[in-house]
DNA sequence: GTCTATACAGGGATAGAC
DNA sequence: GTCTATCCCTGTATAGAC
């Protein structure tokens, strides 16, 4: 559940982790351009210089500190895939599980969020790959086990439905302070509702049915 | 249809329209830090000194430039909710409709996006009260509507609705470059097939259903 | 209201000693 | 590998003439 680091503290670490650490925490909470190298040096405990020895540009370090974001994720959301059960709760597995980590995490969410509409069209290639790739894929898949086993309709794109999932939630996440001041909202203080909700909608559909599959 | 300004390259105009004018291009594109005054002034064709004339700071011009965005955004989606037909056509017709007006103002998009993410906590009541305060009220007013004549399910929260067919549209928007290079997703460089199987999912579901209520 | 010129601060990046 | 000191550029903002 831990993957936070709290190496920039310690002073007898190697440098660089404490650069990247540093660098990570800042960039996400401030962006690119607003993060000075300075600040950076200063919060890792060490000179300016040093940061250009290790990395030749502020840029070369933005990009390692994206690296190591997506590896950090990666395996945060591994768990997941392997949990057991039927389809119905598997996928609410899922889904809170995923929600969870973004609120989390909210650092790297904003990170990659920042990344996506600054730089999107350049790398949106790497982030596919690299971040949300493997999580993806592995979600399509159980959408797919649950068609064949019979749990769900034929006839929808399990992509498609992985979609919809992803982006309520992380619709979710960076629209949540907007949510608020909208007043039919009831859920913008409380993630399992809106995870709950969320899937149920997703689930049944919003066209009357005959016979009720309540789970 | 056409909300676009092209009020640069016209001199005689007052100065103010023009820097807000050069001003929103430029934040929609750049964002806030890496756009400087001398850009926009010479973008708007005044010089620099004249801005700071007009405007105290350069902050204060970016809320300008804002609310005068959250004002046109206002408009362009009124035409929407006077729409008649049964319920799945009106709403088929205003989910289009979203995606495509967020694709086609994506400048708009991208600085509300980018606003939201940095600056969320504080300006989230503004956002929803001068930009999808209105509109979202009125999507929420379209589905109860539906709801009362029978033609959706009673046991579903409308705003949950609403959310989740915005969150689809706007995730498009902001990981389509993304979504690109994804294996299993077919729809990314289609707006039109996206928005149509987004929106038969939302109400068909994914559980199956014993009698079928195609359309 | 609009310009030119300039002050002032801060950023990224480099040189060279240790 | 790490530091201090420094260069150069760009950015915000101001002063004062027209």
């Amino acid at each position: 559940m831990k993957c936070e680091k709290t190496s920039a503290e310690l002073p007898d670490i190697n440098s660089v982790t404490r650069i990247l650490s540093a660098a990570e925490t800042l960039f996400a909470e401030q962006g690119f351009d607003a993060v000075s190298m300075n600040t950076i040096a200063a919060k890792a405990g060490v000179s300016k210089a040093n940061i250009f020895h290790h990395f030749n540009s502020k840029n070369e370090l933005y990009l390692a500190v994206f690296g190591a974001a997506c590896a950090e994720s990666h395996t945060c959301l591994q768990a997941l895939e392997s949990s057991e059960g039927s389809f119905i709760d598997r996928l609410t597995h899922f889904a809170g599980g995923h929600l969870q980590a973004i609120l989390e995490h909210s650092n790297m969410a904003r990170l990659i969020l920042r990344d996506l509409l600054e730089n999107g069209e350049e790398r949106g290639k790497e982030l596919a790959e690299k971040v949300l790739g493997p999580n993806f894929a592995k979600l399509v898949e159980i959408i797919r086990q649950g068609q064949m086993r019979g749990e769900l309709r034929a006839d929808v794109d399990p992509a498609m439905v992985a979609v919809m999932l992803i982006a309520a939630n992380v619709y979710f996440f960076e629209a949540r302070s907007m949510l608020r001041y909208l007043p039919d909202i009831d859920f913008a203080d409380d993630p399992q509702r809106y995870s709950n909700k969320m899937l149920r909608l997703l689930l049944g559909g919003v066209l009357p049915k005959t016979q009720e599959t309540s789970q």
